[in-house]
DNA sequence: CTGTATCCCTCTGGATACTG
DNA sequence: CAGTATCCAGAGGGATACAG
């Protein structure tokens, strides 16, 4: 074989020692799928904090809709992470409150919490710096 | 004031003792924002391997698109946390490799999958007896 | 108060084709 | 190989009205 390229292609992948789970995904696409959208964690948060009744919830996070504050609490009552009590009154009264998993969950988002709050700013300066660089325009 | 309701609605909401961060949100949100969406964290696990390839990438990471790989990637370089170093060579060839900061960010990741190993089949199990228990159609 | 039901719009991301 | 450009479908989620 003559030239045409350099040779580095002939490199296939070698190293690869694998990371703490074996393979791909291990699960954290499943934890992602339950608390990646945009309320899950929000609620996770607030119930932290102790119980809550459904109005109380809205309040406590802004921009929320009535509507997906109802999918995301019973999602995560589907899920067995979050309790409802409802009381047969009038007007009728319902609490959401952390199961024991729930709360382990809650403890293991707010290990991001800490993580965002340590590198927020390494992070805020890198875009910045990236942005300078590329006036080409938007980064999608 | 006579009959027409409990009392229970006179309840305002007192203990909330906040938890962790000081109030709402912390910087929950951000780091969501950054690896919540369908690929970032499948991209930061392979990283955590090793140096990659664009096409290593792509083969590591099953259903992603190359269109997804290049904004993933080019979304964790804004932020610091990926570096890319692109080689001049025919055919060309570029790698990417975690960052100091995108490590650490990668080690906060894998207690979310900590987390997932050990609840997943309680939360399955949740799940199914929730599915049981309503019949009545799907939980969206 | 605690939901449910509709409508509708945006944004993510997949498929495909093309360039250097 | 690495990346860009275009088109397009579907999910997520907001606004609103209605119900128990």
């Amino acid at each position: 074989m003559s030239v045409g390229h350099t040779g580095i292609t002939s490199q296939v992948s070698p190293p690869a020692p694998v990371g703490p789970c074996g393979e791909g995904d291990c699960g954290i696409r499943d934890v992602l799928d339950r608390i990646g959208d945009r309320w899950t964690v929000l609620v996770l948060v607030e119930l932290s904090k102790g119980v809550r009744r459904f109005r109380e919830l809205q309040r406590a996070i802004p921009g929320i809709s009535q509507r997906m504050l109802t999918l995301t609490t019973r999602r995560l009552c589907r899920d067995g992470l979050v309790e409802r009590t409802a009381y047969p009154t009038i007007p009728p009264q319902v609490d959401y409150r952390l199961t024991a998993v729930g709360r382990s969950l809650a403890d293991t988002v707010f290990g991001l919490a800490d993580w965002s709050a340590a590198h927020k700013d390494t992070i805020a300066a890198a875009r910045q710096r990236w942005d300078a660089e590329h006036p080409s325009g938007q980064p999608d």
